[in-house]
DNA sequence: ACAAAATGATACCAATATGGTATCTTTTAC
DNA sequence: GTAAAAGATACCATATTGGTATCATTTTGT
């Protein structure tokens, strides 16, 4: 069971690097390199993060990427609901209504407090911090 | 992104029920009915809860599951466990040691205590409580 | 003007995980 | 001895994951 997807873990790897770099523009081929992730894997992360405005692109030669925002405005728990989808600890129970025990009920609300209490801690790790 | 997947979803409901239905044996047949999940695979479910000695199994006619220890000591992170593996919620940066930057290390150490905390909280989460 | 270097869009693919079924054997109560 | 149960195991369909390939578009340097 792990939290954090491949996906995601690129996508913070390559964001520490742009970050780093500043506001020089980072190509893919270069955060290839610098991040040991396959060079078109990590174009088509870049290309989402494009369109969900976590970094900004400029196309054509000497084109690439650069944060959208400050890397202190960068969470964690965004890239993993980008990339993996919101994080729900209990799916399967509250998306079916076959449970109608008191069971499933407990569970829930206990995995909601759990829940919350995790995006909280989620939130207070940013690209920043990484860096 | 869930935490639970179907298989400890399906254990936990079962649980709840034999634990329930107290001394008594229950059968697969009759707890596929009262969980409403699919006989064959809950029959899976409950053999590896008995390999795992979280319930103990009689054969023949009249056979079936009790718990093997008190409800209060049937942990869903234990369930978790068995189902869907060890709790690692930082698993790639940390089995591939490709990524030697600080980056990653930091993230470590953060998600590292991020998971120590959840899963304290699960140990508080027993079939016990669920009834 | 034009070629090179970059991203955009998209389709595709292999491997693995997930959710579930089917079948046959073994054990035990009646 | 037969029916009802679990044990063992093989199988299967689908979805997800991780990654590749291809072609179009944009931009810069010469």
């Amino acid at each position: 069971m792990k939290l954090i997807s491949r996906d995601t873990d690129y996508a913070v790897r390559a964001l520490s690097r742009i970050a780093r770099n500043g506001n020089k523009i980072s190509s893919v081929s270069n955060l290839a390199k610098e991040t040991a992730v396959p060079r078109p894997f990590l174009r088509k992360i870049l290309q989402t993060l494009n369109k969900k405005g976590v970094v900004n692109s400029s196309k054509g030669r000497g084109g690439g990427f650069v944060l959208a925002r400050g890397a202190d405005k960068i969470y964690l728990v965004e890239l993993i609901n980008i990339f993996q989808g919101p994080i729900k600890l209990n799916q399967c129970l509250f998306k079916k209504k076959i449970c109608h025990e008191v069971a499933s009920c407990v569970l829930k609300s206990k995995m909601d407090a759990l829940e919350k209490n995790m995006i909280s801690e989620l939130k207070s790790i940013t690209i920043a911090v990484l860096i």
